[in-house]
DNA sequence: AGTTACGTTGACGTTAACGTAAACCTGCTG
DNA sequence: CAGCAGGTTTACGTTAACGTCAACGTAACT
């Protein structure tokens, strides 16, 4: 099994954002790279992660709520204890999901119709 | 027809906001309630474009992008060589809005995969 | 040895979207 | 009329999510 490794330039560029993003994000917690002497190196795992935190923000979640998101893919509590709670955010946050989801639709509904108005009046008008 | 108005605290309540945002989001053009004296009086056509806004928040649109979306709700801009303009906004709008959407599915997919997983494992521990 | 490219750690600056506090008006109500 | 509940403006404070230096290390090339 090869490891892949990025460097902070090479992650950054793949997901178009800046190397102070991603050591800004490591100061939140929400990404703890590898070192090799001073410089990080990301591996698979950590790329998974920016994917996660990227795709919250674009659905509007803060980073705390993205750091949530990512505890809850980290297998380490799976204790039973724990288990119901993760269980508990897991459906909350589907809930919350499913609601943006419903207002998308809303939306696109509105702007399907501005569109098909707009185009009727620019018709009209030739 | 009768004309339904609404004080600034009637609709911050309605709508889970403080009045502080409604005169913030008047400050920025967004809204321009009537007066009566010094108060504002907040008719169905503010109201409605409170909902835009607060519906555009909820999708992790920025204000600005809010206000955009408003004035493609403004019947003014309709003289023909704004519309194609207005059009193309729209599409604009509709193609990020997508985007959103499918996020949203792929993070749904996880989200219920995990729970799937989570349950499993908690059926195992009993 | 110089410089070029890439990395590092502070530390302070910035913008959006409000919160908060002060000081004030205004119409009721006991 | 005192007081209170609502409204107002003005202005400064705050938080999140980075941007932007500055000052430095290091490895590679020439």
């Amino acid at each position: 099994m090869t490891t892949v490794c990025y460097t902070i330039r090479e992650l950054s560029e793949e997901f178009d954002v800046t190397p102070r993003t991603l050591r800004f994000y490591e100061e939140k917690g929400l990404l703890s790279p590898a070192r090799s002497g001073q410089s990080r190196i990301y591996d698979a795992a950590d790329r998974t992660c920016l994917r996660l935190i990227l795709r919250g923000k674009a659905l509007g979640f803060t980073l705390e709520e993205s750091a949530e998101l990512i505890s809850m893919y980290d297998p380490a509590s799976d204790n039973g204890s724990q288990l119901q709670a993760v269980i508990d955010k897991i459906r909350e946050k589907k809930a919350r999901v499913l609601a943006q989801k419903a207002a998308i639709e809303l939306l696109l509904q509105d702007l399907n119709e501005w569109e098909r108005r707009s185009l009727r009046s620019l018709q009209t008008l030739m």
